[in-house]
RNA sequence: GGCCCGUUCGUCUAUCGGUUAGGACGCUAGGUUUUCAACCUAGAAAGAGGGGUUCGACUCCCCUACGGGCUGCCA
């Protein structure tokens, strides 16, 4: 029976939840989720000065959105501030870590002079192995005390093992001065505390690994496994950055993609199984695992996206899809429809959902039902309501008032009355189309006729007979 | 500067020493068509460069180039 794996995503609030971000997390998630084990959320604000409570709150409901759900109570990590601190006095009791007094100015005078020299910039304290009886009184930052010599071999799953020589590794600060913990101490200390079995995270963390495992080794704890995974990069090759197209994932929200579209599409970036290029959420967590991780970035593109998601509009069951279409218009501040309209949307959702990439489309597609009569037309569909096209629309008329109100009918009817006057069906297609829905872009024509209903239809064809 | 990681069609990727280097998105041409979408057919499109190892390298090793990361009392 191995132990239960424990997965974590640690975000910093520092700004809203970006999409390399989001692909960690989902990456974490479907590990998780994909050996019964438990996927934790902690926020990294040891840094009071850049961590604000909005930037926690666009992290937690991004990854809502996502529908990425995490374990337990969220951890603070500046809530557990006092518990690395100990763990840092212990070290210092150990003698794992030491009391280092140089200031700033002197690091910095010792790494310009380093540099000058063309030697390593790595600060080596005159303090490592001082006798305490020599201590000034002054304020002084806890360091760990590295091997100087000796290889640290960080065995990752997805980078492999990676071989740092431990006079690459400088004596990190533990405890700042001020007596605050740091980042690198944190998270080991948090991640042994929460009992994380798994670390996944960007490789841009790859070196950071060699410098924690001194602190698991000094404080004799069991390392987690590592995965270190790419980066997504910008369209452009560019490393993602505000700049660069890491938007919030809200704005990818309010594109309208479903969140199902973007997990999909997420985990497919840097990771494959085979050539499955649409799956599920349960196809994910089953196939999930870091054989299938790529090494190299990968760049985010719009086109895969959307192809994907429509693939999950088109796949999507019916209520399910309704439901997240509702959130859609309410969270993009849409007036919710109806009842009578949610209800026809409802029966529309076949049709409309093929032929729609996003939400977006989907609902200008569902135009013909969402829209209150008079229909306002479109620039494009205002094309198709010229005099001869109104004059059609008036010849057609009273065929509808007879015919009968499904949809066979309609088509036999429709296709009747546009060869018994030997004209082309887009001819009647185009203006029926612009006075039913306003839009050029619909489902077919007799769909909407049976769904919006004989008397509707007709009320339609009457509001748009003077407008030419 | 030092150290670490990476490099297959435009993009995401498959390949885990032997393939006509496969798929997807996008693109091009044609078809279907009532708009959009979808769909069908066909097509163009890739192993960064150079050395090895091997009967045989995209695959293993080395060098170079390029890209990225780390090198903080940031996370």
């Amino acid at each position: 029976m191995t132990e239960q794996v424990v997965t974590r995503f640690a975000p910093s609030p520092t700004g809203f939840l970006h999409i390399g971000g989001a692909r960690t997390a989902l990456f974490n998630w479907l590990f998780a989720r994909g050996h019964g084990g438990k996927f934790l959320l902690r926020i990294e604000d040891t840094d009071r000065a850049r961590s604000t409570p909005e930037a926690t709150q666009a992290i937690i409901d991004g990854l809502a959105w996502l529908g990425l759900d995490h374990d337990g109570e969220i951890v603070s990590q500046f809530d557990r501030a006092d518990r690395h601190r100990a763990v840092a006095l212990e070290m210092l009791e150990k003698g794992r870590a030491f009391k280092c007094f140089s200031t700033q100015d002197e690091i910095q005078a010792f790494r310009d002079a380093a540099k000058a020299e063309g030697r390593s910039t790595l600060f080596v304290s005159p303090w490592r192995d001082a006798d305490p009886s020599t201590f000034p009184d002054l304020p002084f930052v806890i360091r760990l005390k590295t091997p100087e010599t000796g290889k640290t071999v960080i065995h990752d799953k997805v980078q492999g093992d990676v071989r740092i020589g431990n006079d690459q590794l400088d004596d990190m600060v533990l405890l700042r001065s001020d007596g605050t913990p740091v980042y690198m101490l944190a998270v080991v200390v948090d991640d042994h505390d929460m009992g994380v079995t798994h670390v996944i995270r960007g490789d841009d963390h790859l070196n950071n690994a060699a410098r924690q495992m001194g602190i698991y080794e000094a404080m004799g704890w069991d390392l987690p496994v590592y995965a270190h995974i790419p980066l997504i990069h910008g369209g452009d090759g560019k490393k993602l950055s505000k700049r660069h197209g890491a938007l919030g994932v809200e704005e990818y929200r309010d594109m309208g993609y479903p969140a199902a579209g973007m997990r999909n599409y997420l985990a497919r970036l840097g990771w494959s199984h085979g050539d499955d290029e649409f799956f599920t959420d349960a196809q994910a967590q089953e196939w999930f695992s870091f054989d299938g991780m790529g090494k190299s970035p990968s760049r985010f593109d719009f086109k895969k996206l959307a192809s994907i998601s429509g693939q999950h509009i088109a796949a999507a069951e019916n209520a399910a899809l309704l439901h997240d279409l509702l959130d859609f218009m309410a969270v993009t501040g849409q007036p919710t429809p109806s009842d009578t309209k949610i209800s026809l949307l409802s029966q529309a959702m076949p049709l409309l959902q093929e032929r729609a990439k996003t939400y977006i489309e989907l609902i200008e597609k569902a135009e013909f039902i969402l829209a209150d009569r008079p229909i306002a037309p479109d620039e494009k569909a205002a094309k198709f309501l010229d005099a001869v096209s109104l004059g059609i629309l008036s010849e057609l008329t009273p065929h509808l008032q007879n015919a009968s109100w499904d949809r066979q009918a309609l088509e036999g009817e429709l296709n009747a009355f546009a060869e018994a006057r030997e004209m082309k069906f887009g001819q009647l297609a185009g203006p029926l189309r612009a006075a039913l829905a306003g839009r050029s872009a619909t489902p077919s024509v007799f769909d909407m006729m049976f769904l919006l209903g004989r008397e509707e239809t007709l009320l339609r064809l009457q509001d748009v007979k003077g407008t030419a």
